[in-house]
RNA sequence: UGAGUAAGUUGGGCAGUCGCGGCAAGGCGCGAGCCUUGGUGAGGAAAGUCCGAGCACCACAGGGCAAGGGUGCCAGAUAACGUCUGGUGGAGGCGACUCUAAGGAUAGUGUAACAGAAAACAACCGCCGGAUUUCCGGUAAGGAUGGAAAGGCGAGGUAAGAGCUCACCGGCGGUAUGGAGACAUACCGGCCGUAUAAACCCCACCCGGUGCAACACCAACAGGAGAGAGAAGCCGGCCCGGCACUUCUCCGACCGGUGGCUAAAGCCGUGCAGCGAUGUGCGGCGUAGAUAGAUGGCUGUCCCAGACAGAACUCGGCUUACAGACUUGCUCACACC
């Protein structure tokens, strides 16, 4: 199994933010846009406005697994970041999961 | 048993399963890297960044003074501290115990709103004496104001009063004794104008600045500087010279890579010294090191249903947040013997 690829510039995320189509949950944001790479990468952003730092690792978390558990279903070639909302610090794994593929669905991610 | 007080420990457990970061071993690959196995992987506050150190660079390189800042009862502990320990004075509590920014008001300056006659060379009312009515003098006992009113309270004394005199208490100064010291106790003296120094200030002691995004090394592109050679391009009739080309060296240095980066004034047990902080001997352990940032998800199960909260160079403290559970010492009340 590949391991999921990260986004880490400052610069790839303001680019997605500015380039790229996006969808909204109340819980999240998913910014997407096709790259040259031929595989996916992911990025995810929880501000400071979601919580302290133990509630954004908890989050930062529950996203990350979620998407790899999901990772076989998506289509290959995007750069994916997902945004999560201050309303995410009280959702659990299974809220996440569903705000997840309902918006790779909308965006058109999945295969 | 109840109430309290002080100190300490702990900070969901177990099983299955899917994952993540270092490390080690083995394997595959020219290599970048990948795979397998093993072991390891957040806190008591990791937090606030408030003090003190190590370490790094910059500045000064010796010393003194000034400025600015800090500390402020005494003694000790410590690498150091604004921390800690043991004391002293003061405050609170029946008590165990707790709190205390606790030098100097006789170096000087300032301030003390409102009220009040007066807030520090006190006379408004009152009281007493003399004039006789409107004034002069004495007086801090009483009234009234205030957070504070000229040591407190009682007696003597007096025209009325007053530390004017005396006893006790308090404060100040001196002497003696005890103590390492802060201080304590006793005696003597005169009765000495309050509070405020987290007001200026005075005194004593201490202090250079910036921080791991420090700093060191490796380094691509652009750019800059220098050196050498050439018969060969351009300017030129030719030489010199200049420009361009090529080679080398140096500077520079984004993104990036490596180091710094974890063994440390370390932790656990125990003996000795000390009231204690702590020191020291012996034995054992050697315990995260990421770089967009690793500790998580799901399922089952148990209980008292899980608080505050996430390492980012490293230590010593302080401060703040915190559900619950547990241990020990001591105090008070009640009951029993």
């Amino acid at each position: 199994m590949k391991k999921t690829v990260s986004i880490r510039q400052n610069h790839e995320f303001r680019s997605l933010y500015y380039k790229g189509g996006s969808k909204a949950s109340g819980l999240l944001v998913v910014y997407f846009k096709k790259n040259r790479y031929g595989q996916n990468r992911l990025g995810i952003t929880v501000s400071k406005k979601v919580g302290n730092a133990v509630t954004r690792n908890r989050v930062r978390r529950l996203i990350k697994e979620n998407y790899r558990l999901m990772e076989a279903e998506v289509r290959d070639g995007f750069d994916v970041v997902v945004v999560a909302r201050a309303r995410m610090a009280e959702a659990d794994f299974h809220a996440c999961r569903a705000a997840l593929y309902s918006l790779f669905g909308k965006c058109g991610l999945l295969r």
